[in-house]
DNA sequence: AGAAATTTGTGGACTTTGTCAACTAAAGTA
DNA sequence: TACTTTAGTTGACAAAGTCCACAAATTTCT
């Protein structure tokens, strides 16, 4: 009981994330992708090649609105779509070279605005802190 | 370096108690406070009676929003403001009695979901958690 | 095989949040 | 007194989230 706090801490955390980033200045984002934009191009990374299935159910969002984000991340070049060989309903998304590259700033710029969010708890702690969230929300979302 | 998954961790955190609200049914929402509404009411009963200032540095939203989100809670009776006896321009706000019983109700429900997110790991873990994030994110948003 | 139901992705309409800039009024400051 | 900062409000607009219906491919069930 009363673990509802907890859903504030995170709240605040991922709050903080989003100002951080956007404080330091849209320099970064130059191929203006947006939060949104870049948790999917993040995900990609991790995932390789999913279907725009599997990646909706990864970052727990519509399917719709995956639908929109992903054409907007592939009119700019950084992500292309691959009909699936298998079943032709479903198409796979996959970044592309320039996509990654994109990928490689941004996860430079989020690390550090992590580093200064956790700064008042040690490196060790922040291992504790990711591997707990790792094994609660597992690999996928159920359901 | 490589902390960029820790984003990726937590969005997927706070998704997922978006969710596990949200398919609870607006069965528990009767006032329709929605997820806004919700977090600055949790964040009220933490905070007792603070200025509209304060509470926007706590729920690390824009200022606006927090007046039309207290303005909105207010006409529900949620919530009521106080004009600052030392300052003029500060206005304090705080719970009503029926804003009480929503949070509640809120913490309930919210407990329950975020049990559920957490069954992957055990209650001491929960605590190891929330003690770091506690840690972590401090008492109060800076700047 | 054929009909019905399910899955995958799209599209449209609409609501909620988020963001930005301008503005008032009250304090602080010199 | 004039100048600057702070708290809160408002408006206009952009971005995200939510809902619902839909087409096409596939699975399921007789």
């Amino acid at each position: 009981m009363q673990d509802a706090e907890l859903a504030l801490l995170i709240d605040r955390f991922m709050r903080r994330i989003h100002f951080g980033l956007q404080s330091k200045g849209p320099s970064f984002d130059t191929e203006r992708v947006g939060p949104g934009g870049g948790i999917v191009l993040l995900t990609l990374s991790d995932m390789g090649c999913p279907s725009l299935h599997e990646l909706t159910l990864q970052v727990a969002r519509d399917k719709s609105q995956m639908t929109r984000t992903i054409r907007s991340l592939e009119t700019k070049g950084l992500v292309e779509r691959r009909p699936s060989p298998d079943d032709a309903r479903v198409t796979h998304v996959a970044l592309t070279s320039a996509g990654e590259r994109v990928v490689d700033a941004l996860k430079e710029v989020v690390s550090e605005t992590i580093n200064e969010i956790l700064s008042p708890i040690s490196k060790s702690e922040e291992l504790v802190l990711r591997n707990l969230l790792e094994r609660a929300l597992g690999e996928t979302t159920p359901e």
